[in-house]
DNA sequence: ACCTATTCATAAGT
DNA sequence: TACTTATGAATAGGT
């Protein structure tokens, strides 16, 4: 239509395509209004130039149509993809909820909160859980506060064998100085002693309060 | 186009219209093929007939074109109820997850499991936790136990003062026929006071074992 | 489904 | 981008 044929094919002048596309477009549009009144259809029309920029038209709703589209074509893949990994996902949420409901709920009764829905035969489960959960947290603690007394012990042993090794160290040269130096020396011998022992070794000292330890 | 011009209305007769629809929706396609063609235009087109029937062209892919329309026309509300949606969903379900799992460690530390990861100070705080809830459930199961034990005390009393004055209404005609039948008496006495006292008034013998009471 | 008179759409030019 | 116009295309109504 027109002054001569065209053929079916990209037309190659830009400038000529892009005006061809403005009015085939249009003309594309009213068709697409002219059918849908005329005949009372339900059209949907998607139209990107070449160049980006989009044109719609929808003669119902545009998501409604698609949606339709969507059940006629897609009743294989996109309720899977789309409804059902929806329906999952608020399955999972639901059930999410109730576990944390539960979870909160049961908390709540071991904090000893919300007891009154409880009956005697709860009650006494939960005393007994709470009991078991004592036992076995002061058993924990009984647990690291003798591993740190071993190991303290361990650390008091071998400081004193060190000492005594020191202090041997010391009383050669002292009776060999005897007559020089035997005045005065008791009082700084121990200053002297704890200088010697080294500082990032297992007699590092242990201070229980910074621990955490009772200090009663 | 054709013989005399047409309204833009609904075509009344229905033959006509299915005609019309039929030619008019080639019409359509071909225009639109035509314009993805001639001018490298992304098309999309949807037609649903009156009666249902589905037709449908797209020059590229269908949903990859029902995409780009949604990220065109979606950055405004699709993309609030499409995309962002989602995203919220995943959020909530995470920071569901980490609750559940925050609140599922609590659980098992109040139960007394899986106390390795914690320092005496922890310790020593879930033992006070523990203890709080031992003293909550206990005062819990006090007065549950005392709220039953005042309540058997009144049923108590009331069943004593009913026996009391059924005694009493018994002892008029006893004294009144004590010359016929003054042997064997006694040992029904109380066979027959029972038999009077009522069956569902508070009287109702209450059993503390179905309760779940301790029997010790 | 085909025919054809008629209207419509539009290619090219301005 | 808008208007003009010659021309091919689309199609309404009839068969």
């Amino acid at each position: 239509m027109g002054r001569g044929k065209v053929e079916l094919k990209r037309i190659e002048n830009p400038t000529n395509r892009q005006v061809t596309f403005s009015k085939r477009r249009d003309g594309l549009f009213k068709k697409a209004i002219e059918l849908s009144i005329l005949c009372e259809a339900e059209v949907a029309l998607l139209v990107f130039s070449s160049s980006g920029k989009a044109y719609q038209f929808s003669s119902h709703d545009m998501d409604r149509t698609i949606r339709r589209y969507r059940n006629e074509k897609g009743l294989h893949k996109m309720n899977n993809h789309g409804v059902r990994t929806m329906e999952v996902w608020k399955n999972e949420m639901d059930e999410m909820k109730k576990a944390i409901d539960t979870l909160e709920t049961k908390h709540k009764h071991l904090a000893g909160e919300d007891l009154s829905t409880l009956g005697m035969k709860e009650l006494k489960q939960l005393e007994r859980q709470l009991k078991t959960g004592v036992d076995r947290v002061r058993s924990k603690k009984w647990r690291l506060l003798s591993e740190h007394v071993s190991l303290l012990k361990r650390n008091h042993k071998a400081l004193q064998e060190e000492n005594s090794i020191l202090q041997k160290k010391i009383k050669l040269p002292e009776l060999l100085s005897e007559a020089d130096e035997n005045s005065g020396l008791d009082s700084s011998d121990h200053h002297v002693i704890q200088r010697f022992i080294p500082d990032g070794q297992p007699h590092s000292p242990l201070n229980m309060n910074q621990l955490g330890f009772p200090s009663s």
